[in-house]
DNA sequence: TTGACACATTCCCATATGGACATGTAAGCT
DNA sequence: AGCTTACATGTCCATATGGGAATGTGTCAA
């Protein structure tokens, strides 16, 4: 077999960094292709095809105007990567728990 | 060009959902490869490959004793993953406020 | 109707994938 | 020394990728 497609998780499909660039300018909000276009100065046939994997995961949902489409983040297609790393917070945040603790413990030696 | 390499970051590592049941088996503490194999039911060379990937992402660390490995998380490589899908958490946050309001005033009708 | 615009889709291609299988290597045991 | 255990690495292959370029489709304007 070979790797998994794009479009079977959000997790593969947050992968491509260029799909998180799209993401984080529609948090701001709705945006049509072209202006996503002019922004990340990518071949519109590119976004094109970034917009129909991050569709097709459910992380964007479309808007049709005419012959523009509004496309918005659908945040919540995010929650399984949310839950799923914030379990690990936890790790490291003992860590940084643990380095306060040494330097607690420095600090009392040097008095 | 083709797809980044899975070792290019985290986001990549992880996308694969045997190497995310890695890392879960892995957060409880440390387990050698053959341990792994066992848990997963996953041929041996398949779970050495996997733990490269995530070894070359800074995703786990190797103590080595005799002929044994064992490996551990190294869960702040995930900080990148949480804090980018952070962001998000409050786009849905609100959705969910949003939701409640809603929920208010369904009530105060009902009355 | 014709043309311009906004997008989507298709084709081509170099590349990396993950699984299956075989083989290599180092450590421990007898 | 020989055998077994614990891993790593290499080979083969079907498959999906993302970019580039061309083309298709529907909408608006003149």
């Amino acid at each position: 077999m070979a790797r998994a497609a794009t479009t079977t998780d959000a997790f593969n499909a947050v992968a491509e960094p260029r799909r998180r660039e799209i993401l984080d300018l529609l948090a701001t909000g709705e945006r049509t292709v072209t202006d996503l276009v002019e922004a990340l100065d990518v071949a519109q046939p590119q976004v094109s095809k970034h917009l129909k994997v991050l569709r097709e995961v459910g992380l964007v949902h479309v808007r049709e105007d005419g012959r523009h489409r509004y496309y918005r983040v659908e945040a919540g297609a995010l929650r399984p990567i949310h839950d799923w790393v914030q379990a690990y917070a936890a790790l490291w945040q003992d860590r940084l728990d643990a380095l306060d603790d040494i330097l607690t413990d420095l600090k009392q030696q040097e008095q």
